[in-house]
DNA sequence: AGCAGTACGTTACCTTCGGTAACATCAGTC
DNA sequence: GACTGATGTTACCGAAGGTAACGTACTGCT
């Protein structure tokens, strides 16, 4: 009962060591990459081990809330780019953008959350991302879909249709958005004109080569 | 001089061996999902961890060879639909289905190739996939920004559309095939169809919902 | 004042895994 | 018969995730 005055009183400080904690994993994995290790990141929070787990869990809890403050900030730039008021094209376009603004303004934190053991020559053992990078793509092709099925009109079926449609686009961004961090062919502009002309059929309307079947 | 007798008649063994080894290594895959271990693939082929290592220097080697055989089987059949003497529209809708039938038909070494630990409840030590699962999807996107550069006419800067095209319709095959292959919500057919509709612009033409502003 | 509970923190340890060194064995060659 | 080279073994290392046991400071209660 009188454990209330304690909880409340011990509550606030938890909650701001658990940001400490969330702070100083992120410098960890900006600085060492992804193979960041459980003592390196309690070192750096200038605590051990086991004060990790008992906040975190397990790695993949630590994980998890490391990911959250990314993919919330990141799910919420592109709500907001996709509820702009503009027609569909721009929207698209700047949803597109968007998206690869982010990914090209913290590229360490996005290949910390999309590809677990980068560069590491030795032991790779780095945070199991292969299993959270998943969710965050499902996440963002549901919301993705649910946005689709609620603003266009896709005749019967057209919730399954939009679903199909928001894990693809999402797929198509991601895909294209780590190849094109890794070797930067292009303009993000370009990059994102060519997408966006993917998605409006460009790719049917072109004509074919003259030396070959049409693809 | 007279050690080439030796090593021809040592090499023919040792490619077998390595058969052998692989084919060990696939059924533990197959079984144990992709937490197997060093030490349960070389018992598995009635060996012991050393071995392996001598053949393919370290995880990743063993991963790579494991890899590549599947990965090129999946390949050629995707150049055959991608090859297949029919419109474009057709050859599309080929390839994607090419793509999820193999897909669905061995789930396990899909599981394998692009998502780590998945079901690991205990020390999340699996395959480091995330690291290879890339490349598979890299040579994909490349392979298919190839033939679309080679077989359509885009006009001045085709190439580098060709190739932003390539891995943004891979990754839209992969993602949209992955979510498909978890939660099974329709018919191969329909996410084929989908997909292809997609792919088709049709997003572009579809009206807006009645009551809010468009997509 | 003295006591119990609780969160914080540490040291020391366990297990598993990837990877390797050292040694043993058996084939064929000179 | 000694030599070479591949194949195989046991035993071990280091690093990682994760945990148990113990100590400590602060709190409120009696």
């Amino acid at each position: 009962m009188d454990t209330t005055h304690r909880t409340t009183d011990q509550q606030k400080p938890a909650e701001q060591r658990r940001r400490e904690l969330l702070e100083a994993a992120d410098r960890v994995v900006l600085r060492d990459g992804p193979k960041a290790s459980m003592n390196a990141i309690a070192a750096e929070a200038g605590i051990t081990k086991p004060i990790l787990y008992r906040h975190f869990g397990d790695k993949g809890g630590l994980y998890r809330a490391l990911a959250t403050r990314h993919t919330d900030a990141l799910l919420a730039a592109l709500r907001a780019a996709l509820d702009a008021p503009s027609d569909r094209r721009r929207r698209v376009e700047s949803t597109l953008d968007t998206y690869l603004a982010s990914i090209e303004a913290m590229p360490q934190v996005y290949r910390f959350l999309m590809h677990p053991a980068e560069e590491s020559h030795q032991s790779e053992q780095g945070f199991d991302v292969g299993r959270h990078s998943a969710p965050l793509l499902r996440r963002m092709g549901e919301e993705l879909g649910q946005v689709i099925a609620e603003r266009i009109d896709l005749g019967a079926g057209g919730e399954a249709q939009a679903r199909i449609w928001g894990h693809g686009i999402v797929g198509m961004m991601h895909a294209a958005g780590d190849w094109w961090l890794g070797e930067r062919p292009c303009s993000r502009a370009a990059l994102v004109t060519a997408l966006a002309d993917l998605l409006w059929g460009r790719l049917s309307l072109a004509d074919d080569r003259p030396d070959g079947p049409g693809f």
